[in-house]
RNA sequence: GGAGAGAUGGCAGAGCGGUCGAAUGCGGCGGUCUUGAAAACCGUUGACUGUUACAGGUCCGGGGGUUCGAAUCCCUCUCUCUCCGCCA
């Protein structure tokens, strides 16, 4: 969430900000400064009283071990009296302090300045875009179809095991599988990514650092037995490992990569969205985060911008990049980049990453700071970004590659795969 | 799952219900000394909130309670360790 200080200092530019992602309740931000006047003053109240408190009962303490019984009941009832007025502020103090809080989580992150006006996926703007023509056998046909011909992907066992959305990879589309997480984590790690691997559960307070909660709740598993979350992204727990910590300017920039499974419900999704790999309530990604110093952010964002890009070069998949507009951000990010690979059997774009600068807006939550050159904390920024996930880029490979006798790595994957083609 | 022990500052580790935000050691930072470094010595060194600045307030795993006053007593939750059982 942003601090209460940037809105304060900046109001106004703060709302023409909140208008290019298309939130309305501006309002809201003249509310939370003024509940955060009413905050400060109820502290300050309480805090002066507190202060007589601890006084008096110092001097009581005193006069106990003068044996001078009679004044320090005296005090004794000063004290009373003033606790008595303690509760109601105390009260009181919770309450706008609870209404200051669920108003502030309401706020999106503002986009940054480079972030293009707009509101559907249309206004989005297309940054590049890599050679798309592919030449496709006149047999084509999608990837689900390929994934039954070469037995590399069983949908209808999926849904015996578990329900839609859970395939089960067999084979060679199982080994295919552990050959790109084997690629991808390789590429990250060579460009001084840390390979970390985390819990694939995580428990509230993460969830809710990385901001799936409160706003996201109904889209992750939930295991109420034990109160965890089965996690939508690697991108929780890996960033969750700074969560309540100070780092030291020599640290930056922290950069790690994980590999995991991924749990979405994706209440809502329907139709030919959910076709095949297109959409489902598990799949495999391997991520990058990068913690960098408020300074740097953009620097990072660029570089994890193009480590991406090379990734899909790498691939020899067509590609486009595209900034998106104000609208179609998602609620915490400040700006983000979608890469999309051209799925030529399909004829539609695929989205495969999303890398996104949070600025200091997760790490408010996060509650994941350093030290400057003169000592004082402040809030680091947060990015992160798919490199990549797994399931479309499979769909995609397999679609531009096939032949009449089989599907054509890419030269790159060959190596991690053993062998040339899937016949 | 059963029995027991524990949770204190970056780490280690003290702490009688009152002057304890907390001894001491290590580490970190600054300085003296040195050509430089080490050693030694001196000083300094938690977070949050708040103020122009000072003051003030909060924090000794989390939550609640007793008390004029809690790191210290009570309840509860979580986690860690040891032993037993079970187990990939």
């Amino acid at each position: 969430m942003l601090q209460v200080s940037i809105l304060r200092n900046d109001t106004e530019n703060v709302k023409k900000r909140l208008a290019v992602k298309h939130f309305k309740q501006t309002e809201l931000v003249d509310s939370i400064i003024a509940l955060d006047d009413e905050r400060k003053k109820l502290q300050a109240e309480f805090d002066n009283t507190q202060s007589k408190v601890n006084a008096a009962s110092k001097e009581i303490g005193k006069l106990m071990a003068q044996a001078q019984k009679e004044a320090a009941e005296a005090l004794k009832a000063d004290v009373a009296n003033w606790k008595s007025s303690l509760e109601p502020l105390k009260e009181q103090m919770a309450k706008v302090e609870k209404e200051l809080n669920d108003s502030l989580v309401q706020l999106p992150n503002l986009p940054s300045t480079q972030v293009p006006e707009g509101k559907t996926p249309e206004d989005n703007v297309v940054v590049r875009q890599s050679d798309v023509a592919v030449n496709l056998p006149e047999t084509a046909v999608p990837h689900w179809d390929l994934a039954k011909k070469y037995n590399l992907i069983d949908f209808e066992l999926g849904n015996k095991i578990t329900g839609s959305g859970f395939p089960v990879y067999t084979g060679n589309g199982a080994r295919l599988q552990r050959a790109l997480i084997q690629y991808f984590l390789d590429f990250n790690t060579e460009a001084g990514y840390k390979e970390v691997l985390p819990p694939f559960m995580v428990n509230a307070a993460s969830a809710y650092a990385t901001g799936q909660l409160p706003d996201k709740e109904g889209q992750m598993y939930y295991m109420p037995e034990d109160d965890f979350y089965m996690i939508p992204t690697s991108e929780v727990p890996v960033t969750n490992i700074y969560r309540d910590t100070i780092l030291k300017e020599d640290e930056f920039p922290v950069k790690m990569t994980a590999y995991s499974p991924c749990f979405r419900r994706e209440a809502g999704s329907y139709g030919k969205d959910v076709r095949g790999l297109n959409r489902l309530h598990q799949f495999e990604k391997v991520e990058i985060v990068q913690i960098a110093h408020p300074d740097k952010s953009y620097e990072a964002l660029d570089e994890m911008v193009l480590h991406v890009e090379r990734l899909l070069q790498a691939l020899e998949l067509p590609y486009r990049i595209l900034r998106l507009c104000g609208g179609d951000m998602s609620f915490t990010s400040a700006i983000t980049y979608d890469f999309e690979v051209y799925s030529a059997a399909q004829e539609r774009w695929l989205e495969v990453s999303s890398v996104s600068n949070f600025e200091s807006y997760q790490a408010n939550r996060l509650k994941c700071r350093f030290k400057d050159e003169s000592g004082k904390t402040q809030l680091v920024h947060t990015l992160n970004g798919s490199s990549l996930a797994l399931p479309r880029i499979m769909a995609c490979l397999l679609e531009n590659n096939q032949q009449e006798n089989g599907i054509r790595l890419p030269a790159a994957l060959q190596r991690y795969f053993g062998k040339e083609m899937i016949q």
